[in-house]
DNA sequence: CATGAATGAGCATTCATTCAT
DNA sequence: AATGAATGAATGCTCATTCAT
């Protein structure tokens, strides 16, 4: 398939796509229900290329989940934010989030399935590699806001954010139960739209 | 042990034995991880009887689900507001929430393995009877508050309800997670209490 | 098949029959030769019974081992010689290891194994039940024979056992190689009467 | 690195290296527990020429044996001896066989791995190439001094060389079980030399 | 000659479920 | 109702060997 590829560059994309395959098969079934052989046949390799690369299941796993927190922690247009955005700086963060879960809908998933598995698969030493560069960021424009009046002082940055973290995250992953509970239909982009729109009004009038 | 127990008597606390373990170890592993024998060990039955009674592990499953959503659903404190306790709804709420996941830590287990799960387990009769009677309670409750300008008019009760689910359900879900990024401590009490607070400050303020 | 037999009967005849062909096949294929598969065909059992009764392949070997070498420390006819026995005393357990070779013609080949194997499978708490009894029956009687002349002082117990240990245990296990060396036909009970004889000659001489 | 060797010298060189590393492994670990890849690693070469110049493991096995037997077979001290040296001759080979395990520690596995397989590696024209010269030469020496009355007419060559084989060999592949069935340390020199000693004071009076 | 990749079978172990006593 | 045993399909991982660049 590849015989046209130098083979550092085979070896390069053959890596890529056993990771790419892992990433998908992971977030959907989780690091107990994923097997190798789909992985396998999904990325279109040969198993031995995944122990060759990735030693086993578990640390694939493990590189699934550095690979994506990595993604997870950049983020670009929030980064870009100055003082003189501070008005909108919570429209723009909801706006981001809920962004970012349209276009990542496996990342609720792999978040769920680590916070089930307590963790275990990543070490000290993997989250400090995890450092977001965003949310420090957001913490001093908070904090600027605070001073400036323009953000409740009683209410801390780790609140705020927990807060829009939680809405942003509940809305994909417990859309199922949800809907079924309050007889709604969140799959719709009717529904989305709005809600994103007062949860923007929700925490613009809490915090402003 | 039991021998004294009339037949009917040991066959109904067999069978909930039987539940309880299964509640446990579903919780904690999930649907997938979990296995029939350690609930066989567990409940101290014998397997044949978790076939007896509940056919296979799947439907064993249902059954776990069923039974704490039931729980999840009853609420005496919420269904107890009247008009005149709308001004305080909302922290009673959020109070009321944070007890719950409190009292019930693998409540957030279940309904997340669920929503991972794409919700296979339960059928459209199923969830038919998990109404949540207290639901409606407070729908009712934040529509006479909204007429009465206790709460605001742009704001939609399930963009509300679903905003206080969420929170809750996060702060005990991803609290792994959240920890390891924004480097806190989320288990210690005094944190939980203060987000408690601020979590009440933010809804208020926003709705009211 | 069993279906006769009460329960507890056919559990110990099944680990029976698991440890008697794990010997066997242990013993002709080597740790790393032998397949769980094989044990359970010729043991006739379900693979999941030599689980539950041996925990793993690991295990079987190990008990295997302890199983074998404690047949092979008992020894009747060594342990009844007493004072009186001494002249002939080195002839008696030439013939009796040459037997006991005989009759357990799979003991070699095990012994083999776990030399080979560095001795990993049995822990230091394995070998102190694996105490010989006839051992320092035999080292007792060896002494007596020195002080009353009839053994040569300057020759230890240790040599002198090490050395009958060798011929009888080399005999067999080596058959196959110094038989092609030296052209002979080791299996032909002649040759190993004739043999058997030379070399109790030969310790009769060397050390009385 | 080898570049500016001719082609042919690299060849042989590789062919060695590869052999080398062979017997090293596969005295070890046993044909079963070498792996191709370790050999690969080992050798420094690529798996191909393993193939290119050995055809199949199981060939490269059989390599390693006449190898190795044929450095066995010699024994430029044991030629010397000549009819006056009948005298020392038992102490001698004592002497050389213990000599050579010291110096080619790896041979008893190899020779133990091969009875444990039953000889299957080797073709009966194999063997016929394995002639071992100094054997018919002590043969000779042998005869000679059971006719001058320095040796045992009643013990053969055969099992006169048989037994010290024995003993040299068991001495080295038995090392392990031994010390603990006997509770000696005979990995000391201490212990070894006396043991060497007594040995050949054993086959001295048994036989001369 | 070197090297990454592919193949295909094998192997220890596990598990949900059923059977028979 | 309790319990040991049996079934049969998986599953993660390994390995000798071959291919293709």
């Amino acid at each position: 398939m590849n015989t046209t590829k130098p083979k550092q560059e085979r070896s390069r994309l053959s890596k890529n796509k056993i990771l790419e395959s892992a990433i998908e098969i992971f977030a959907q079934k989780g690091p107990a229900g994923t097997r190798v052989d789909e992985i396998e046949a999904k990325a279109g390799v040969n198993k031995q290329r995944i122990y060759a690369y990735f030693g086993s299941k578990d640390n694939l796993y493990r590189q699934v989940l550095l690979k994506v927190y990595a993604q997870a922690t950049e983020n670009e247009k929030l980064l870009k934010l100055s003082e003189k955005n501070i008005p909108e700086m919570t429209k723009t963060i909801i706006n981001s989030f809920f962004e970012f879960h349209q276009q990542n809908p496996l990342f609720w998933r792999l978040l769920a399935w680590e916070n089930l598995n307590g963790g275990k698969s990543l070490s000290d030493d993997d989250w400090k590699t995890i450092e977001s560069n965003y949310i420090e960021h957001l913490r001093e424009l908070y904090k600027t806001g605070q001073e400036k009046g323009l953000f409740d002082k009683k209410i801390l940055f780790s609140t705020y954010l927990i807060s829009i973290f939680a809405i942003t995250f509940f809305y994909y992953s417990n859309q199922l139960t949800i809907s079924n509970l309050l007889s709604l239909d969140m799959e719709k982009t009717d529904f989305q739209s709005r809600f994103i729109n007062e949860v923007q009004r929700l925490f613009v009038r809490a915090t402003q």
